[in-house]
DNA sequence: TATGAATGAGTATTCATTCAT
DNA sequence: GATGAATGAATACTCATTCAT
């Protein structure tokens, strides 16, 4: 077989590598992976060849994750900036629920472990966001640089949107909506 | 008296280190670093008692380095909009000049072996930007959210055009200048 | 299951350490200690958390083993004369018969990585040997000096009459008669 | 020039030696020596030519000045127990007064960096009291054991005298005495 | 399949000794 | 001769991975 026996085991596996990345970093042992999922050492290796395979799964594990929370609700035919923040919302507010998630995948987005293939492969999950990103910036004439630089600006201005709601803050969503608001002005908006 | 400790040697470690950690980040081999010096091993430990002082060293060195070269031709009586631009024009032009030293920052800022001390001497460095942008930011009524977060704003978005420069493009100037425009709409300028 | 620590394996490390100490001193790199064990490097330490805790070990069970042998045969209602003399062979017979261990012991007792609390159980070894030089002494009214200085002769004494067998002699029983008759002139026998 | 310039930095890097080893034994660092004797790291090697050279001399030094600290007032035509107990007495007293020299005589004389030549000269140091050993062992018909054995004897029964007194006690006095009356009941006096 | 003992390559740092100044 | 920077061999311990049980 080409997967191991339990399926919760392997779950349990990825999301103890989650807590030990996120506090740790990629080069925490293992070892403490295992302990922390409740398994011996050398079983990890029955689910994940190696710790770079884990580390990969891993990855992607948690941008589908991500890409899964950022569906629901989606108002389809709503404005584009109602869409937008739509998924600036979900996107924001994934993050602040899930900080250790999104630590992780910080620390795995810039791991060399993570290869080039897996790095793209996690870029699709925002694909869908492109089209929309695309719709406005045209619309708003601002096509001196490609989308993607704007795609680029959504990912780090959220996470400093994220990392600001994390060091504490007293009202989230009015973090959030002006996060979100310097974000809709960036790519032309208002 | 015996050789003096070389100011050159010193500098050409602080070098070595930089493009050591810019391409495998902190956990690499200091034997790596000797060698990119070309020292013996042992030297590096003459001028730097430890790993970890090389490291937090290496990041007030950059720090001041990036500091140092934006302070030319500031133009202390323009408009806050032209002043923050040379700002921006200066950071993301060093950084464009100097990918492994911007990498290697930014891979120390992450780490936990450069020090809080060190991290928050390092922060100084933007102190004289945080006024210019509380000014700013104050004159377009945008206090929601502190002006902490505005200057974090400048951080990750400067680092997007960087990144999207250094990937490859025609003009850079022109990308210089979209990015600075998506910041300057960002906090509110027109 | 996985494979059992053996304790067979334990023990060839404490021997194989006790050769290497009695050789080398404790300055003896670990290496040589897993080599002549028959084990891998980084096997020792699955065994022994440290060098030292292998150190301190390794002193009590040489201890013990030496109490061990001191004790079969010890004629309870015998004469102080005859008690203290099969004490005496007991220990002296043992150094013969076990050089690297009496040199390891020795070495072990110098060295700074065998704590002080180690050394006080491992002291507690003679303690019985303590109540019967008390008689002894006591009644051949020598308490100028504490019992304790007696107890540092007999230990000195034996030492340096194993060091004088141990260089090669034709009648060894002759020779420990010799220095136990010194030995006990020296606590006023006789 | 065989010997280096001058003889009162010589005897500085040997009196910081005997310092050093004292306390950390013959491990310590060459650098703690050099310092310790005010002088540069390299400096101490155009006065001795390596470590275990300056071990070596070192302890030649220190056992010719116990000789030395021996003869004063040697009672040549005394009774065989008058002229042992001087021997004795100076030799304990030496060991007090000189605490740092005797333990680090005693580390360098378990130290398989002296090398049995060395050791055998600083042996001849004791010559003229094998002499006198050697008289009084026959004239009480101990000799079923050769004349050595004895003068072990003196040395470790002696070593344990000082020992005891280090330690700490009021009278020195009367523990010298009672370690001598131990050793000259040990060799057959009365 | 699960376990955890066994393996041995990898690494920061120390230190005796050399040698440029 | 004196200095102390330069050298590089040496060493305890860690950890990804394998494999006997």
């Amino acid at each position: 077989m080409a997967r191991a026996k339990s399926e919760e085991k392997r779950l349990s596996i990825l999301s103890a590598a989650t807590h030990v990345i996120a506090k740790q970093g990629t080069e925490a042992p293992t070892l403490l992976i295992a302990r922390q999922a409740g398994i011996a050492d050398g079983t990890l290796f029955t689910y994940f060849r190696s710790k770079d395979v884990l580390f990969n799964e891993l990855y992607l594990h948690l941008k589908t994750e991500l890409r899964d929370a950022m569906m629901p609700g989606y108002p389809l035919g709503a404005s584009q900036r109602d869409r937008i923040f739509h998924t600036w919302h979900a996107l924001v507010q994934w993050g602040i629920d899930n900080p250790e998630k999104r630590q992780a995948m910080h620390v795995l987005n810039l791991s060399e472990r993570v290869s080039v293939t897996s790095k793209a492969a996690g870029a699709d999950v925002f694909s869908f966001v492109m089209g929309l990103l695309k719709e406005i910036v045209e619309s708003h004439q601002l096509l001196q640089v490609p989308v993607s630089f704007y795609a680029g600006l959504l990912g780090v201005m959220s996470e400093s949107t994220m990392d600001y709601v994390c060091r504490g803050v007293d009202h989230p969503e009015t973090a959030i909506a002006a996060g979100f608001n310097a974000f809709w002005r960036a790519i032309g908006g208002d």
